[in-house]
DNA sequence: CTGGTTGTATTAGTTTAATAGTACAATGAT
DNA sequence: ATCATTGTACTATTAAACTAATACAACCAG
């Protein structure tokens, strides 16, 4: 018997070429997993070991990865028993949120402004970006 | 007689605690100056070593932030005579224009979904943003 | 061509981020 | 209680970013 079992593995692969550390490509493949519902809440994902052992590389790479998703709210994690995507959509409050916003917004726009770019190229550019982005064109 | 002399020196000023590397903080500041008419084309920025003393860095670092100006087109340096305003407005096709915004932008907007922003509100925050930035907030 | 100005190159030191090695601690089934 | 499983803590190593020390090279006025 097993009535909805795990839906997939989910393949993790890592690019040591790409300059982006490991334990934040984890993160971002979760998310995306997350993002397109290859992950839903309540699934198991890999153990550290197991994920480390899959990747070849170190569990405290992993686990550091698991752990900035578990202060961001994506996953909760127990010890003993595994690390899972959370239930809690929403976990910040509007405060937070728009906090965070504006703190990952100045940088970009500050950039992009030093490159000559008017708000509405932006604009346009942050809204064809999303469409590629949601139809799983990582990084 | 001094018909047009230097509109004003440009005020540098460095924040060691900011976490922003010396170097870039000189662009930011430059590139605000910039947009908003402090510098215009033609200008001479502080010397390499002026510009070093005021700061109390090394002079290294203000060539630095110079260098990476000079590369991005932002000014033109010559040897023996100093470092001016570039008066080439616009130094990229619109090819290169578009790549440099898209390889801004998806980063970007990779953090901004995995933390769970619609475009929406994203759209919202850059145009916002865009106001408060050319008012002079810097950092 | 000489002296003082300008930016540049090379090298080294310091700090910080990223990863790994290794040992520890909590959970749950038996 | 015991054991195998899970995540965690601490330390060390590596690699890169950043800044500085110091010496060099181009330009221009006299």
């Amino acid at each position: 018997m097993a009535p909805a079992p795990e839906r997939k593995p989910i393949q993790f692969s890592l690019d040591a070429k790409s300059g982006v550390p490991f334990y934040k490509q984890i993160i971002l493949q979760v998310e995306f997993a997350i993002a397109d519902g290859r992950f839903i809440v309540g699934d198991q994902l890999p153990t550290v070991r197991s994920l480390a052992v899959d990747l070849k590389i170190n569990p405290n790479t992993v686990a550091r990865a698991y752990n900035e998703m578990e202060i961001r709210g994506i996953v909760n994690t127990q010890q003993g028993t595994g690390t899972f995507i959370s239930d809690k959509e929403i976990r910040l409050t509007e405060v937070e949120r728009e906090g965070m916003l504006e703190s990952l917004v100045r940088p970009f726009m500050s950039k992009a402004i030093s490159y000559g770019f008017s708000v509405d190229e932006v604009v346009n550019a942050v809204q064809d970006g999303f469409q590629s982005l949601t139809r799983g064109a990582e990084e």
